[in-house]
RNA sequence: CGGGAUGUGGCGCAGUUGGCUAGCGCACUACGUUAGGGACGUAGGGGUCGGGUGUUCGAGUCACCUCAUCCCGACCA
């Protein structure tokens, strides 16, 4: 359970510490809201893209690259499109600079403005299906199934540190099928793709299910989401997926000629996941110790600290901790040993568990003459002193029990929050308090914008895979008749 | 873009009603003692106070302007 102060916003900053500093810029820069990624949190996400990127290429994805740089005509081009993205999009206008007539420094050459201003991907459906016109003539080309890794833009009002920055590293799919059935099983594909990466990789419970038409993206039919409960109560969005159904193919004009000699528009998807899993990782499962990282995606998943008297001491036990950490590796484990002489013990377990490595194993001349390995786990704190012999498969199998524990925990607490809620009196209370909210709710968009008015609440999807929701009932705030209950939560 | 707050060594802060060589803790360097849960001693190095203008004999301290950051709103796959 929780302590009291988890998450709390005075706690974000021990946490991030270990994976991101906040970007070092000269003064008067217009940037802001940038992150600088320290290599330890980095090696985080290159986790996460390794098991994506396998998970990408089993249901037929391959990787592709498309510009940085986006014609402004053509984010026009989709009308909704445009208007979710107008509003936070960084504009190129010139390509020189020249040494300041009027003082020091350098100032925009005005005479190098360019013909047409490009937009920084803020996403890249536009650019990527200018091209795709280009590589579809026919139902022999579908269907095209890319994926880019890449950065993107955008310029929001305010900011936090890795769930709302300026500039994140994310990947994004974008397919074109030939029928509305086959985008909308690949839509339905990745966002579970999605869920099982959450679940099995992060140790992350989320719930599966369609966003309400209010919270869809900008050009979509239909987006189904990820969503996660944080420590505090509140959701998370983690991944999405979009049936974006002919829209972008009418808007580029991409038709392919179909096996019967006619002439159709395609059908697309596109989906996503950004560096704001890593704050879902946080945020779900450190506490006041700091991170605490599931095995599968710690870039240390065992740190060894010898406990020594000299500098002899430290080389004889520092040489046994060799012959572990051998077995270790070759088992898959990736194990550092801390021999630094310059910081105490005590120092260093507490530095390992502020970046949240799953098992330390501590190893004196009394462990070592006793034949002991004394091991810390990071997810319960627990201390257990274990024979040297076997060391290494006891830890490997320790590293799937831990993976499992994190889970379960953050399951536990995520059913401990949820809700079943009927009345409108007992929803005002309870989303006071955090959690997810199960209530009935009429489908009408001015019943979701009252609530979401009244008390900062949003419809976070409508669940298909995680609670039993379809039942009888009636609206928690119009009392009109309801099938089945969504998933209302204050959110990031 | 509105409301609030904050900018002083790498980090966190103090600095009274303006007053003389700008301090403290952590970190850093050297040496020594230490080492099973964030060690201690001694000796060092490092800041011109976000930037600008002004008031004054004198500005970290007062005034105005400006820039940046954080929080709350508005906004937001």
């Amino acid at each position: 359970m929780a302590k009291e102060v988890v998450n709390r916003e005075e706690n974000y900053s021990l946490w991030y510490n270990n994976l991101v500093t906040k970007a070092e810029l000269a003064e008067n820069s217009a940037v802001r809201g940038c992150m600088v990624i320290r290599p330890y949190g980095y090696a985080i996400w290159e986790k996460m893209q390794s098991y994506l990127d396998q998970m990408f290429k089993e249901t037929g994805h391959q990787n592709a690259y498309f510009p940085l740089f986006i014609p402004k005509s053509f984010l026009s081009r989709e009308a909704e499109h445009v208007e979710g993205f107008a509003k936070e999009c960084a504009v190129v206008t010139h390509h020189r600079l020249m040494t300041n007539p009027d003082g020091p420094g350098v100032v925009v050459d005005p005479e190098a403005k360019l013909e047409e201003e490009l937009v920084v991907r803020p996403t890249s459906e536009t650019i990527i299906w200018n091209t795709y016109k280009n590589w579809i003539k026919s139902y022999r080309d579908l269907p095209i199934l890319c994926n880019q890794w890449a950065n993107v833009v955008r310029w929001e009002m305010r900011t936090r540190l890795f769930l709302r920055t300026a500039e994140f590293l994310w990947q994004e799919g974008h397919t074109a099928h030939a029928t509305k059935e086959e985008a909308m099983e690949e839509c339905e594909r990745m966002v579970n793709v999605y869920a099982d990466f959450a679940r099995r990789y992060m140790a992350l419970p989320v719930v599966v299910g369609p966003k309400t038409a209010s919270e869809r993206f900008a050009g979509a039919i239909e987006t189904l989401c990820i969503e996660a409960m944080m420590q505090d109560g509140k959701a998370l969005q983690a991944g999405t997926s979009h049936f974006l159904g002919q829209n972008f193919a009418k808007a580029f004009d991409v038709q392919y000629a179909t096996k019967e000699g006619g002439l159709e528009y395609v059908w697309a998807t596109s989906w996503g996941v950004s560096t704001r899993l890593m704050g879902a990782l946080i945020m779900a499962h450190s506490d006041n110790n700091g991170l605490v990282l599931p095995p599968k995606l710690a870039p240390i998943q065992v740190v060894m600290v010898p406990i020594y008297k000299g500098a002899e001491d430290l080389a004889e036990i520092t040489a046994h901790l060799e012959t572990i950490k051998r077995e270790m590796t070759a088992l898959g484990l990736s194990v550092k040993i801390d021999d630094r002489d310059n910081v105490r013990s005590g120092f260093k377990f507490a530095e390992w568990e502020l970046k949240g490595v799953p098992v330390r194993l501590a190893v004196g001349r009394r462990d070592m003459e006793a034949g002991m390995v004394e091991v810390a786990r990071r997810d319960t704190l627990e201390k257990t002193s274990v024979a040297r012999e076997g060391i290494a498969a006891y830890v490997a199998a320790l590293m799937d029990e831990i993976q499992e524990n994190i889970y379960q925990k953050a399951l536990a607490f995520r059913e401990a929050h949820t809700y079943r809620v009927d009345t409108w009196e007992e929803f005002k209370e309870q989303i006071e308090k955090g959690g997810f909210l199960l209530c009935h709710w009429d489908g009408t968009a001015e019943t979701e914008e009252r609530i979401k008015e009244e008390t900062k609440a949003t419809i976070r999807c409508i669940p298909t895979d995680s609670f039993v929701v379809e039942e009888e009932g009636t609206c928690v705030y119009s009392g009109k008749p309801s099938h089945r209950r969504v998933i209302f939560a204050r959110s990031y």
